[in-house]
DNA sequence: GATGAATGAGATTTCATTCAT
DNA sequence: TATGAATGAAATCTCATTCAT
C-alpha cells in the first residue's frame, strides 16, 4: 500500500515558491506547480483539496518555518545585544537564503487566498518577537516607544532591503550588513 | 490609450486599484474592474488595448504621483532636517491615504504583468530621493553609509507601518508618527 | 449592441433534451449541449451561470409547457367525460411527440441537479389536474377515492405507455390508443 | 466479477443503490460507493472490472430479483383473480420495500451503461408476466387486449404510486391499497 | 486480495478579448 | 464610442482506473 508521502508535499510547496518569486501569485497556476514538482495535476488534490488550501498552507508554513529560524541560538538569560544582534542576524540571513518563502508572504498579504483565520494564526506566531522586544525596554537598552512601532522598524527595514539587494540595487557584503545592524540599532537603541 | 475621456480613464485606475487592495493582482478581472467602474467590459479596450497595458500604465502612474506629492513644499534651499522631515510626511501621509496604491505597487513588484521597460521608468523616479540622501550627507548631517542602504531604511519602515496601521494591529496618532519619525531619524543621522 | 437570444435558450433546451434522452442525464456534458447547439461552451454561461441552473431552468420549462397544452381545449362548462378525454389524449399526445421532456423529466427525479424549491414548483403546477378529478368526483362520474391515487392512475399509465412504445415492444395505432383510454377510464369510472 | 467474498458484492450493490436513490445515477461516483461500502477504491476493481460492469450486474440482479420475488406463492393451478391479486401485492410490496431498487432501474433506462445485451436479458424476464396475463384472458377473466398494453398498465400505475406515496403525495394505509387494487383490477378485467 | 496514492483525460468554469450592433 | 453577448483557450477540479506496497 502506497502511503502519503511527506516529501511530496515538501516537493510541492519548492515548487509553489519557486514559481511564485517567479511569476508573481497571479499567473502561477496547478498545472504549473505539478509539471514544476514533476507530479499529475491530479495528484495535487490527493494532498490538498483546493489551490486555496495549497496556498493557506504554505502560507503556514513559512511563517512557522520564519519563527522558528529566528530564534536558533538564542538564550534569554544571556546579555540583550548579541542576543537581539544574533536574531537580527537570522532573520536577515532567512529572508535572503530563502527570498522565494519572502516574496511569497509578501504576496499572500493581500491576496483573496489567505483566510481570516489562516492571517490571526499567522499574528499569533509573533509573540515571540514582542517578548523579545519587551525585554529590551525593561532593561532600558531599547526605547520606550510602543512595542508594535518598534518591530514594525526592525522589519520593514529588513524586507525593503532584501527586496533592494534582490533586485540589485544594493549589494551586501559582511561590511554593509553591520553598517545595517548599526543603523538599525541607533534607531532603535535608547 | 485614447484620452476621449480623461474621466473615464481615472474611474478605471480607481476601480482597479479598489479591487486590488481588496482582491489582490491575482483574481481581479477585467469584468470586475468594468463592474466596478460601472462601464461595459468592452470600453475597457477602448482606453487600454489589454489587460498588462492597463496595469503598467496604472504602474507608471501611481509610481508618478507618488514622487510628485512626495516633493510638495521641498525646498532645497531651506535647511535639510525640517525638509527631510516634510518630506518623510509626505510619504507616510501618501500611504496611509493612498493605501490601494501602495498595496498596487508592492503587489506588481514580482508579478508577470509589469514590463522591464515599465519598471525601468519607475527606477528613474528614484533619483530625487537619492539626491535628498546626498545632500544630507553632503552636510554631514546623515552617516555615510551606501545612499541606496540610507533610502532602504527610509522606505521600508514607512511600508510596514502603513501596512500595520492598516490591518489594526498598530494605531497611528500623531505622537506615534513623531516617535517613529525620530526613530527614523537616530537611524540615518550622523 | 447585441442582446440576449431568446432563441438561443431555445436552442439550448433543446440540444440538451435531445442529449438527455440518447444518453441519459448522466454523461451529457455542457461540452456536448454547446457543440449540440451550436454555440460555444462559453456562451453556456452566458445564459447560465452553471449546470445546474440550466437543468433546473430546463425543468421548469418543461413542466410549464406540458400542463400547459394538456388543458388546451378544455371547457370546464362542457360534458365531463370528452373533456376529460380531450386533456388524457393531450397528455398522451404531448408525451410521445415530446418524448425527450418525458426522459428528462424522469430522468430528474431522483437527479441531484433538481432543487428543493424547483421541485416545489413543480408540484405547484399539479393543481389544474386535482380540480379536473375532484369535478369528475362531484359529478359522481369518477369513484369517490383518494384524489392523488386517481391521478396516480391516470398518469401513471401513459408514462409507461409512451417508454414502451418508443422503445419498441408496444406499437401504437388509433385504437389500441382507444383501449388504453378505456382501461383508464374503466379503472375511474364510479 | 470474481466471487472471492459474496459479503462484499452485496456491500457494494447496497451502496450503490443507496447512492443511486439519493443522487441519481449521474454523480454517483466510484469514490462515493467505496466510501459507502467502507472499502477501499480499488478494492471495487477486485469485484468488477469497470463502473460500467458493476451497473450492469446490478441491473440485472436487481430485474432477476424483483421477478422471483413476484411470483412467491403464485400457484398457476389455484384460482386466477386471488392469484393475480397475489402477484400485484407482491410487486407493490417489493417496489415499496426496495424504493432503491426501483429508483436504480428507471434510472437505467435512459442511461448509457446499461448494455444492449443486458437490456435484452431483462426483457426476457418478463415472460412469467405476459404468461399470467395470457391465462386472465383464456379464462375470460381479463379484456381480450393488447398483452403488452395490458402490462403497461398494471406496471405503470403502480411505478407512479410508488414514487408518489415516497415523495409524500400519497400515504399508503391497507385501505387504499384494496382501493388501488379494485382500480387496477376494475381496469383489467373482462 | 486489499489498499489508497497516483494518474491523466476530461468535465466544469472562468476570463481576456473580439465583434456585431 | 459604448455596449455586452460571444468566443475559445486555459484554469480549476473530478473521477475512472491503475499500480506499488
Amino acid at each position: 500500500m502506497k502511503l502519503k508521502d511527506d516529501k511530496k508535499v515538501i516537493q510541492i510547496f519548492q515548487s509553489a515558491l519557486k514559481l511564485v518569486a517567479k511569476k508573481g501569485l497571479s499567473g502561477v497556476t496547478m498545472g504549473d506547480i505539478s509539471r514544476e514538482a514533476g507530479i499529475a495535476t491530479g495528484t495535487l488534490y490527493v494532498y490538498f483539496k483546493s489551490k486555496d488550501e495549497l496556498i493557506n498552507a504554505l502560507f503556514a508554513a513559512c511563517r512557522e518555518n520564519s519563527v522558528k529560524v529566528s530564534f536558533k541560538g538564542y538564550n534569554p538569560q544571556a546579555p540583550f545585544k548579541p542576543g537581539f544582534r544574533n536574531i537580527w542576524l537570522n532573520i536577515l540571513r532567512y529572508k535572503l537564503q530563502n527570498f522565494e518563502e519572502t516574496v511569497f508572504l509578501e504576496q499572500c498579504y493581500h491576496s483573496p487566498f489567505i483566510t481570516v483565520d489562516t492571517r490571526e494564526k499567522a499574528q499569533q506566531l509573533s509573540a515571540p518577537f514582542y517578548e523579545l522586544m519587551e525585554r529590551g525596554k525593561k532593561e532600558q537598552l531599547i526605547k520606550n516607544a510602543d512595542t508594535g512601532l518598534l518591530l514594525t522598524f526592525m522589519i520593514g527595514t529588513m524586507n525593503e532591503l532584501v527586496k533592494q539587494t534582490h533586485y540589485g540595487s544594493i549589494t551586501l557584503n559582511r561590511t554593509k550588513i553591520n553598517v545595517t545592524f548599526d543603523l538599525c540599532w541607533d534607531a532603535l537603541k535608547s
